[in-house]
DNA sequence: AGTGCGGCCTGTCCGC
DNA sequence: TGCGGACAGGCCGCAC
C-alpha cells in the first residue's frame, strides 16, 4: 500500500512520538516471520537504547540508534500506532515498548512488510537500501537524468517511474496520477519520451507526492497514521480507481488497463 | 541486460 | 447465506 506520501506520514507520527519518548526498554518479538525473518538480535540490540532519529529512505523508515539502524518497510498492509493495554490486535507482529509507558505496535496483515537491522556505518550496504534511485523530492531528480536513464528502455513509462532502481517511493497510485498531470500516456516506451515531457513528469510527481503528504496520505483501505487517522488525499485522486467516471477535466470516461501486472488508469483524451 | 511473470500472505469484495 | 475466485498500494528472484 503505502508510498512515500504515506510513509513520510508515518514518519512524522512515529517522530513526535518519539521525541517526547525516545528509549526502547524492550522490543516484543509476537510472530517474527515477515516477509522475511526479524533478525534474532533486535530485541538485544534495541534493550534500553535511544531512537536518536527516525528518517526515511524511498518507503523505508530508518529508526536510528547511536550504533545501529532499524530498517522497516510497511508492505502493503503494515502500520505502526500506539497500543495501551487490552487494544492488542490480531497480526500485531512486534511491540516496542517506550519507557514512559507507551507501547508502539507495527501491525501488518498480509506480513509482507519488513524489519531489518545494520550497524549505521554499513547501512547503506543493506541488501534492501543499496539499490535504491534517487529520491524524487531531492534536487538530483531532473527531467535530464531521467531522459538519460530512460535511453535503451523500452518498459512503459508508468512502470519505469515506479522502478525503484530509477527514482524511489513511487507507487501504481501516484504514478498514474502523476502521467494525468503531466498529460503523458503511462503506455508509452521509457525511451520515446522527450526531455519536455520529462520536465513535466519531474514537476508533477514531486507536486502530487507533496500534495499527497500535505494531506495525510492516501487512505484506501488499510493505511492509517500513528494515531489511527486515514490519509485524506484519496479524495483528492483524478484517475486512480475511477474507471469509467468522466474525466475531472474533459469528461471523458477514465480508461483503466493492466500493464507490467498493475491496474493503470489515464485519461485517453487528455493524455498523449 | 532488460523484461515479464510468479510468489509471498491475508482480507475483502463480487458474482453465482 | 455460503462459497470460490479475483484482486489489493511492494518487491525480489527467476526464467527467457
Amino acid at each position: 500500500m503505502p508510498e512515500l506520501p504515506e510513509v513520510e506520514t508515518v514518519r512524522r507520527g512515529l517522530e513526535k512520538i518519539l521525541s517526547e519518548n525516545p528509549v526502547v526498554e524492550n522490543v516484543v518479538l509476537r510472530r517474527p516471520d515477515l516477509r522475511e525473518p526479524i533478525p534474532e538480535s533486535l530485541p538485544q540490540v534495541l534493550r534500553n537504547q535511544e531512537i536518536v532519529s527516525i528518517r526515511r529512505r524511498a518507503k523505508y523508515l530508518l529508526f536510528e540508534t547511536p550504533d545501529h539502524t532499524i530498517i522497516n518497510h510497511l508492505g502493503m498492509t503494515g502500520t505502526w500506532r500506539i497500543a495501551p493495554p487490552g487494544s492488542e490486535a490480531t497480526h500485531d507482529h512486534v511491540y516496542f515498548n517506550l519507557r514512559g509507558g507507551v507501547r508502539l505496535a507495527f501491525n501488518d496483515p498480509r506480513r509482507f512488510g519488513i524489519l531489518d537491522l545494520a550497524t549505521r556505518e554499513k547501512v547503506t550496504e543493506n541488501k534492501w537500501l543499496k539499490h535504491l534511485g534517487v529520491e524524487p523530492l531531492d534536487a538530483e531528480f531532473t527531467a535530464e537524468s531521467m531522459l538519460a536513464k530512460a535511453k535503451g528502455r523500452s518498459v512503459p513509462v508508468k512502470n519505469f517511474i515506479m522502478d525503484q532502481k530509477v527514482v524511489v517511493g513511487v507507487g501504481n497510485i501516484y504514478s498514474s496520477e502523476a502521467l494525468y498531470l503531466a498529460g503523458v500516456k503511462p503506455q508509452r516506451q521509457a525511451c520515446r519520451i522527450q526531455l519536455s515531457e520529462w520536465k513535466s513528469i519531474v514537476k508533477n510527481v514531486q507536486k502530487v507526492l507533496s500534495r499527497s503528504i500535505e494531506r495525510g496520505g492516501t487512505t484506501l483501505n488499510d493505511y492509517r497514521q500513528v494515531e489511527g487517522h486515514a490519509g485524506n488525499f484519496q479524495n483528492h485522486l483524478k484517475v486512480y480507481g475511477r474507471t469509467g467516471e468522466p474525466c475531472r477535466k474533459c469528461r471523458e470516461p477514465v480508461k483503466m488497463k493492466v500493464l507490467g501486472g498493475r491496474s493503470t488508469y489515464w485519461c485517453s483524451k487528455c493524455q498523449k
